[in-house]
DNA sequence: ATATTTATTTAGATATGTCTAAAAATTATG
DNA sequence: CATAATTTTTAGACATATCTAAATAAATAT
């Protein structure tokens, strides 16, 4: 069993990899996890000795099946107890991180399996994040960054890609949450900034929150 | 904050001190966290530097005002995760310590109060214990053990002393558990064994089983 | 292609929590 | 009360995970 600080640095890298599976630099695990780069060579060294990345020196770090399956495992974790935390003690989605980030380190695969049947197998968290079933599969999503989006269409938020609070408290003052329908308005190319209607009012809002809404067609 | 070790630590003090809150050694210490009594002494001098507990060379631990807080509020949020665990989740009484022993170490008062809330205020756990209030006071019980119990006489059982699974097994055999009606119908001096009716069946049980059942007198 | 900058790794130190083996204190026994 | 048995503590070692500072490799710029 991987100890806690293990399991965050597979998690870490998990989500540096992105879709696409790219190797993740010792600094931006080192950033991620709030470390020195040093303390990441070390880490990465063992957990490669595992078997649960690989590593070559110099040159980056992946995961290999086995350290991917335990990562998708925590991530399933963390999000089952954002959406407890959420729909049944009654946080708001920007309070539930660090506590699921706690949480998701319980072991107890029966916990898991009961935990997902009382929240009735829910396919995606608070902030939109798809949830992986047991065998770790994800539930597709066809979502798309708002800034990559079509003027004049129409669309519906189904996802944040970061869960920061300042972040999640800055959509809630625009009035933008999970399910709200957005409509593009204008796309300013001198600075990226787009315009979007959100309930007949129209909002100003920067490339970089733009980038970090995803979208679903209407 | 303390570390989970110290967490454990203290709560094993907590539960050998007793009621009376007598001052605990570091044999006893060491097996109840299974561990070396080197280990403990280790340990009780630094939880003495943080002034958690009291401690004088080769004269034993107690508990400090500080420690004793702490204490119980672990014991707090142990047994409100055992009643959620047993009442939402459908766990068994007997299988919810181990995953109880992990969630007690989840730091967030905010939670421990939306669960608390979550589970209307309980005031015993699955096991009849009894839960301090965010106060760190307990509901107060006027139990007694099994076989202090008078002959002829009817009572409830409303605890157990220990939560092992085996003798947690053991009870779901004999058909008791939390609630049940019991009445006294000998007392054998021999081997201070005891025979009580359960729902008009006649059981035989040893003292080290009847000691470990509290009853409140009907 | 060479020098400089940046990224990464190694070496050595520190903190936590554990252990074994030996020493010291306490308690029990004859 | 002196000796034996037990309990507890200390000393020194080890594992994990971290850090700083120095060394090395890779990338970038001149």
């Amino acid at each position: 069993m991987p100890s806690q600080t293990e399991e965050n640095y597979l998690k870490a890298i998990f989500k540096l990899s992105g879709k696409q599976k790219r190797s993740v630099s010792t600094n931006s695990i080192a950033e991620e996890l709030q470390t020195k780069a040093s303390s990441v060579s070390d880490m990465v060294k063992k957990l490669s000795e595992k078997s649960l990345v690989n590593y070559v020196k110099y040159q980056g770090v992946s995961l290999t099946k086995d350290g991917l399956q335990l990562a998708v495992h925590i991530v399933r974790k963390h999000r089952l107890w954002e959406v407890f935390l959420v729909n049944h003690l009654n946080f708001k989605w920007d309070e539930v991180h660090d506590i699921a980030e706690q949480l998701e380190h319980i072991q107890s695969p029966e916990l898991v399996a009961r935990l997902d049947a009382f929240l009735e197998h829910p396919n995606y968290d608070p902030h939109g994040d798809p949830i992986p079933n047991e065998k770790g599969e994800f539930p597709k999503t066809t979502a798309i960054p708002l800034n990559e989006f079509q003027l004049y269409s129409k669309g519906k938020v189904v996802a944040v890609e970061i869960d920061d609070p300042s972040f999640l408290n800055y959509l809630d003052k625009l009035n933008i949450s999970i399910g709200t329908r957005v409509e593009i308005m204008e796309l300013n190319e001198f600075d990226n900034s787009i315009d979007i209607k959100i309930d007949s009012v129209q909002r100003h809002i920067s490339i970089d929150v733009a980038k970090n809404i995803l979208i679903s067609v209407l």
